[in-house]
DNA sequence: GTGCCCTTATGACCTATGTCATAAATAATT
DNA sequence: AATTATTTATGACATAGGTCATAAGGGCAC
C-alpha cells in the first residue's frame, strides 16, 4: 500500500466500481496502478467451460495488477469488483515515476509482490498435491494467518461463500459443501448458520 | 539477475552443489540472497505421502528464493539443484544494503518476482481448471515464451524428464506419458527417440 | 563391462471429485 | 410483500486421472 498523499501527489483519480463491474480485463496491457480505498476486488480466469479460478481476493489498502506494470506481457486474469469498491489510480507513467522518484516505494512494492508470490507458492502446492480437506484448512488457515479474517466469539469467521471457496481452491461448490460438513464432522471447524469458523 | 561485479563489491561467495544437494530447506528463515552462475536448481515441496510438486526451475543467471529475504517468513519450499551448479551467494545483511544502496537493482528486483508472480499466476489458473493435454501445452508454450528452450530442426526442444513435466503441472508420470502420446496423435507436438518437441 | 537406477512405457483396475438434477433457505431487488 | 437470484444442501451416477504391477531401454557409477 502507498499512502494516499503521495498518490495525489502524482495525479491519483478516484474511482467507484459497482460490485461485479470489470475494472481489467486478461490479456489486455496494464494502463494503470490500482489501489483499494474501501470495497473488494477480486482477479479471475475462466477456462472454455466457463468454470472460474480466484487468483486472489484483495481488500481496502492493498493494490493489485501491478506485474504487468513492469513487464511487457498482458494481464494473465481479470480483475471484477466483488462489492461496491472505490479506488485510488495513478496512469502507468505517472506509477513509475513515483517509484522511480521514491526509492523506499520500490521495496514496497518489492514486499507486496514478495507477500503474494509466498501465497501463490503456498497454494500451487496445495491445490497439486493435496486432497480437498487438506486444501481447504490451507486456505483457511493462509487467510486467517495474513488477511484481514476477524476473530469472534466462535472462532476466526471465514467470509468467503462457498463457491469462492472452490473457485480459490480448484474444487467445486458441491465437492467445498460436502468437505466442509466433512471436516466438522471432525471437529476441524464449527459451521454456526452456514457461516463457517475456525 | 544482478551484475557479478556488483554482487562481488557486498562480499559474494562462490558455492559448488552437487546434482540432487539441498541448498535451502521448506520452514527455514532466509539467510542468504543465491544466483546462478552454472547449473540448474529445482525449488520444491512434498506432500504427506512423498508426492512432489515443483514450483519452478531456475537456470544460470537466474536467482531463486528472495521472497523471504523481503518477508518475516519463512521458504514455503525446498532447493535443490537439479545439475552440478554453481551459486553467487550473498548475506541477507548484504543483500539488503546492496538494494538500498542500487535503487536499479531493486527496480530489477521487482521485474523479476513480477515475471515469477506471472507464472504462477497462468500455471495456477491451468491446474485448477483444465485437463490434462491443456496444462501439458500451456507449460510447453510459457516455457517456450519466457525461458531459454533451444529451437532445431525438430521444433523446440522440452527438456524435461516425464516426472519432472508432471511435478510441475501436478499430474503423474503415467499421466503425462499418456497424455504427450495422446498429443503427438494429435499432431500437437513432436517425439523423437523420446524427446518431446514443440 | 556389469550392475543399478532412472526414465519411458503399457495394461487393469480404482477412487476422489465432478456432473447433473432437484430443492430449501436466505438475501437482494422491485 | 412479492419476486427473483444466490447460496447452501443432498443424492445418484460418471469419469479423468490416480494407483499398482510389470517391463524394457538407456545412462551412469564403480
Amino acid at each position: 500500500m502507498i499512502e494516499i498523499e503521495l498518490l495525489e501527489k502524482y495525479d491519483a483519480v478516484r474511482k467507484r466500481y459497482k460490485k461485479s463491474e470489470i475494472i481489467f480485463e486478461i490479456d489486455h496491457l496494464a494502463t494503470h496502478y490500482y489501489q483499494i480505498t474501501s470495497g473488494a476486488v477480486k482477479m479471475n480466469n475462466y477456462n472454455d467451460e466457463g468454470r472460474e479460478f480466484i487468483q486472489g481476493i484483495f481488500y481496502a489498502n492493498q493494490s493489485f495488477g501491478e506485474p504487468p506494470l513492469f513487464l511487457d506481457r498482458t494481464y494473465p486474469a481479470n480483475a471484477e469488483a466483488v462489492e461496491d469498491s472505490e479506488l485510488l489510480c495513478i496512469s502507468k507513467n505517472n506509477f513509475l515515476k513515483l517509484i522511480n522518484e521514491n526509492p523506499s516505494v520500490s521495496i514496497k512494492i518489492i514486499e507486496v509482490l514478495a507477500q503474494r508470490l509466498h501465497y501463490k507458492s503456498v497454494m500451487a502446492a496445495e491445490i497439486s498435491t493435496h486432497d480437498s480437506e487438506h486444501r481447504l484448512l490451507q486456505l483457511f488457515d493462509y487467510s486467517i494467518s495474513y488477511l484481514n479474517f476477524k476473530k469472534d466469539e466462535n472462532g476466526y469467521a471465514i467470509d468467503l461463500t462457498r463457491q469462492q471457496i472452490g473457485d480459490l481452491t480448484g474444487l467445486r461448490v458441491e465437492t467445498v459443501i460436502r468437505t466442509i460438513k466433512t471436516l466438522e464432522k471432525k471437529g476441524e471447524l464449527k459451521i454456526i448458520n452456514r457461516k463457517v469458523y475456525r
